[in-house]
DNA sequence: TCTGGGGTCCTAGGACCC
DNA sequence: TCTGGGGTCCTAGGACCC
């Protein structure tokens, strides 16, 4: 039986903001883009959070159910840096460390749990060492899969710890709302109450072929989930798939000089991100979102791969042509580059002797 | 209330090939 | 005159996550 840990920085934005701005402290502190920009909540404090701010928020709603917060736009660079400390203090205690975002690791512990005096104590150590080294709480879970460590760790926020033991798996998922599950969202929502499944126990015992032939093979995923089955691994390594950029204007945009420099911009972003990354890409998609909030995506495939802005820009600019009407108004542009592939140049670098070879 | 930006994964149809 | 089956690639949209 594995020991899985997911562990969870609390609200970790804004968080940091606190943490680097003494004065923030003990305040209502709300990360994201400003109202009149149509910016999002990223991270609430808690102290927001007790106004009913809420991430992915509309900001414009934050402020006005918390006027005295402060609001502070996002630094990505310093919660990437946080961030990296503390998944390597995650690594020296195993190399089996899966991050999912900036703020969130899963860490396979089976070899190493009884080592540290077993899963509580094991618990406890992460949470003081990462509060001794960054000065910030997290909220851990432990259990023996991914998908109970994940629940147990948003059990106690903030600063919790739950510990799932193994057998317990079912019985400690039972009364959760479906909801609670990785990968149900909104609709799925709708879908399993329309079919009289609230809690997971209603899941967990639902006729299995009935659930295939209303939710296909998600269905039957989600079942096994709810069970309390889960053998998916702890992943160290993941594959980048797709590179992209996009914004959304403060007022929408008709296509003109305005909007193709946007376009542009998020193309030369792409191709930064593209190479700094040593990729290159044969597609490269557009998206587009339209005022009323309609959102298309139009993509092209070339032969040979690329990474080069100009040949990135000429494409998304096609794209573009083909696709807007007199009197469209868009909100948001994006470009994204997939079908990634490692750029040779940069691969022959890697062994010893290749710039002599390249260059001749 | 008026909806970010970074992603992943899945589905489904059509083209094309053997 | 009425048409297969399998596989792969491409495209578009949508659900979901943090």
């Amino acid at each position: 039986v594995r020991t899985i840990v997911h562990a969870d920085l609390d609200a970790f934005y804004a968080s940091v903001e606190q943490l680097d701005r003494p004065e923030l402290r003990g305040r209502p502190v709300v990360v994201g883009g400003p109202p009149e920009a149509r910016g999002v909540v990223a991270a609430a404090s808690y102290e927001a959070r007790r106004f009913g701010v809420r991430s992915a928020m509309p900001m414009s709603r934050a402020m006005r159910l918390c006027p005295d917060a402060v609001r502070v736009p996002p630094r990505f660079q310093r919660y990437g840096e946080i961030s990296h400390q503390v998944m390597a203090y995650f690594r020296s205690i195993t190399p089996l460390v899966e991050p999912l975002s900036l703020d969130e690791a899963f860490l396979d512990v089976s070899e190493v749990v009884d080592r540290h005096g077993g899963a509580e104590a094991l618990g406890r150590r992460l949470k003081s060492e990462v509060k001794h080294r960054t000065a910030l709480t997290i909220s851990v879970g432990i259990g023996s899969n991914k998908t109970v460590a994940k629940i147990a760790s948003d059990m106690q926020k903030p600063d919790g710890l739950v510990v799932v033991a193994p057998g317990d798996e079912a019985s400690f998922l039972a009364p959760l709302p479906v909801r609670a599950l990785w990968g149900v969202g909104p609709k799925a929502e709708s879908a399993l109450h329309a079919a009289g499944m609230r809690t997971v126990a209603d899941l967990a015992q639902a006729h299995t072929g009935e659930l295939e032939r209303r939710f296909g093979a998600r269905g039957l995923m989600l079942q096994e989930m709810a069970r309390g089955h889960d053998d998916r691994a702890v992943e160290p390594v993941h594959e980048r798939k797709s590179v992209g950029a996009e914004t959304t204007f403060a007022q929408d945009l008709p296509d003109g000089p305005e909007l193709r420099g946007e376009l542009e911009r998020m193309a030369r972003e792409t191709a930064h991100r593209l190479v700094a990354h040593g990729s290159l890409a044969r597609t490269v998609a557009l998206k587009l979102r339209y005022a009323n909030f309609r959102t298309i995506t139009r993509q092209s495939s070339v032969p040979e791969p690329i990474d080069g802005v100009e040949e990135i820009v000429r494409i998304a600019h096609a794209l573009l042509s083909a696709v807007v009407e007199p009197g469209d108004r868009f909100r948001l542009i994006g470009v994204q580059c997939t079908n990634l592939s490692g750029d040779e140049r940069r691969q022959l670098s890697l062994w010893p002797g290749a710039a002599d070879a390249v260059l001749g």
